[in-house]
RNA sequence: GGCCUUGUAGUUCAACGGAUAGAACAAGCGUUUCCUAAACGCUAGAUCUAGGUUCGAUUCCUAGCUAGGCUACCA
């Protein structure tokens, strides 16, 4: 039992002793106690005050008493309005850390026998990453090493979207004007050659259009009409007939793409364990629709569309096949949920896609669950905000995005030049140092992204958002630095860091005691982000733990301190702290450095 | 028009319905004969508006305003 644990059901014990009366554990709030009261822990009283039939001051002085008097943890008490602070005894900590010094494990609660498959990253390949991407792409990958860590199985899934109208776009461009351009002629990286296509498309595509009016047709009719996009929507035709010299295009095109793709992904630290491609899957589902139509969850129109009624749920009737049969985007959905399942018998499934897809997977949640599949209730999808830049929102057409690439390696330089203008690189080798200033580039980019509430849109700005003190990475990776160098010392003096090395200590400092709070609270937290399908609630921890663990490295001396039990007790909360940035940090998907 | 989401210091972000709304950056003032100053301490600075529920509301409800998204036989 936790101290925390102890003290709740000690006053669980307190009410049924004062009150005879039996109170629900779940209701009681057990907070840290601010930093201007004295105590430890705080119980709010108030929503007791039914049961004690009395005062909030007097509720709690009773409670206080009960518990100074029962729970051995318990050292003493203070009364601020119903507010009851508690006190607890210095030793308590000490055990407590002791307890999670010597846990053999940190960071991994035990398996629960789930299976999960978390769906991120799932690009177009008709042009490179960006920004926004870097976003899902962070988030995707942390929630999944969050959920591993938490118990889960967990299975990370590409979904890539390499066919469709926009690829064609690409194709027809590059087959008017490629004249035989490859990544190799041109040095360009293959996702950003195929990018490059695609823009072209767009500027020809305009360009006929206003041909076309200038020529007296109507707005509409010149974007139908335009040569360019009839060629793109002929070539999609050929594509689905399986025409050679299209489907060689769109291979020899994608496998430049995937090549591009990997090196970022590479760059980036994410990785998956497998990948779906709406080329095979786009044609899945219809079996679903004649399923949902027998079992009467869907009905036919007149004109042979097939159709769901969600009204009763309070969302709209949406079509789920087309009235010439073919599919529509939800109809491969529902049959990737199937697919995803058969393959991996999963118990959730996760997928990390921006908000503006919040209505598409309402409707497909609702349907998965309306055909009754059994892991319709483990449908979750992790919807985020837009980053948005100063400008306001990226686009892709008028080339105000931030390509994912570029931001990478200027964050990179970014980091190198902060370090060498610090001349922190002394003794490191050339590669070290270039390790180095990767770790702490992508560790400021990944934080960044990372802290906020993924549900909410943020703002991107280049010249400032990225910085390198404060609530940052590199702060945190600092901290986790300056721990090493202590412990490299620690190892050369030869401190004994057994527990019998501090056991004798008897005497804690405020700040020694916050620090042992708070790392005590890193499961606690870690469940919390996984509950909540939240890595922000993660950083906003480590972010805490690395400023309290600053705080005592300026307050406290380690290595002037002349009592050796205080000593190796100061070195042995150091390396917890720095254990605990570790493992917390690899949750990110960030690295943590031994010098810096 | 309908539906969903947002609105907190100058800026970017926090706050299970709980105390005097926390941080960081920017601003100002300090700290280095001492383990890494990418650090630490101090000062100043904010809940969109109007009602309601509650012992207590940034949080919940209603209305409005603000910003964004969705509302295709597009993906």
């Amino acid at each position: 039992m936790s101290l925390q644990e102890s003290i709740i059901q000690g006053i669980q014990d307190a009410f049924m002793a004062c009150y005879q009366h039996a109170i629900d554990l779940e209701q009681v709030s057990l907070s840290p106690t601010k930093k201007e009261f004295s105590g430890d822990y705080t119980f709010v009283v108030f929503p007791f005050l039914k049961i004690s039939q009395s005062s909030p001051e007097a509720t709690a002085q009773q409670i206080g008493q009960y518990l100074k008097a029962h729970v051995s943890s318990v050292r003493d008490f203070n009364v601020v309005k119903g507010f009851l602070n508690l006190e607890v005894a210095q030793q308590q900590w000490l055990e407590l850390f002791t307890s999670l010094y010597t846990a053999p494990s940190l960071g991994q609660l035990p398996a629960n026998g789930k299976k999960v498959m978390v769906e991120y990253s799932s690009p177009n390949t008709n042009k490179p990453l960006h920004l926004g991407h870097l976003r899902n792409n962070f988030l995707g990958f942390s929630i999944a090493e969050i959920l591993k860590a938490s118990g889960y199985e967990v299975i990370k899934a590409n979904l890539v979207n390499d066919r469709g109208i926009h690829i064609c776009k690409s194709m027809v461009a590059y087959l008017h004007h490629g004249n035989g351009e490859t990544p190799a002629s041109s040095g360009l990286k293959g996702d950003h050659l195929a990018g490059k296509y695609y823009v072209l498309f767009d500027s020809l595509y305009k360009k006929q259009q206003k041909e076309l009016m200038e020529q007296g047709k109507s707005e509409e009719e010149a974007k139908k009409t335009a040569p360019i996009l009839v060629e793109a929507q002929e070539m999609l035709r050929k594509w689905e007939d399986h025409d050679q010299e299209v489907i060689s295009l769109w291979k020899t095109m994608n496998t430049w793409v995937y090549a591009g793709f990997e090196e970022t992904y590479r760059n980036m630290g994410v990785d998956f364990d497998i990948t779906y491609y709406e080329s095979n899957t786009y044609l899945l589902g219809k079996d679903i629709v004649e399923e949902g139509l027998s079992k009467g969850v869907f009905y036919k129109k007149q004109d042979g569309s097939v159709w769901v009624d969600l009204s009763a749920e309070g969302l709209d009737e949406k079509l789920v096949l087309r009235g010439d049969g073919t599919s529509v985007y939800i109809t491969q959905d529902m049959g990737t949920a199937d697919l995803k399942y058969k393959d991996f018998h999963i118990d959730k499934s996760v997928y990390v896609v921006g908000n503006e897809q919040d209505y598409h997977f309402d409707v497909l949640f609702k349907i998965m669950r309306k055909l009754g599949r059994s892991y319709g209730p483990g449908l979750y999808h992790l919807s985020y905000g837009m980053v948005d830049l100063p400008s306001g929102k990226m686009k892709s057409r008028e080339g105000t995005v931030v390509d994912a690439d570029e931001l990478i390696q200027e964050m990179i330089d970014t980091a190198a030049h902060h370090t060498k203008a610090l001349g922190k690189i002394e003794g490191f080798t050339e590669e070290q140092a270039q390790g180095l200033y990767e770790m702490l580039g992508l560790g400021a980019l990944k934080y960044f992204l990372l802290k906020v509430d993924p549900k909410k849109r943020m703002l991107f700005n280049p010249q400032e958002s990225i910085e390198f003190q404060g609530n940052t990475g590199p702060f945190i990776q600092y901290s986790h630095a300056r721990i090493a160098a202590i412990l490299r010392k620690a190892a050369q003096l030869g401190v004994d860091l057994s527990p019998t090395g501090f056991s004798q200590v008897r005497e804690l400092s405020e700040t020694e005691v916050s620090l042992i709070q708070l790392l005590q609270d890193f499961e606690r937290k870690l469940k919390m982000a996984a509950d909540e399908y939240s890595p922000a609630i993660l950083s906003q921890y480590l972010f805490e733990v690395a400023k309290e663990y600053n705080r005592f490295y300026a307050e406290l001396p380690i290595f002037h301190e002349k009592d050796l039990q205080v000593q190796a007790f100061r070195v042995a909360l150091s390396a917890h702290t720095a254990k605990t940035i570790h493992c917390g940090m690899r949750l990110l998907g960030i690295e943590v450095p031994q010098r810096m």
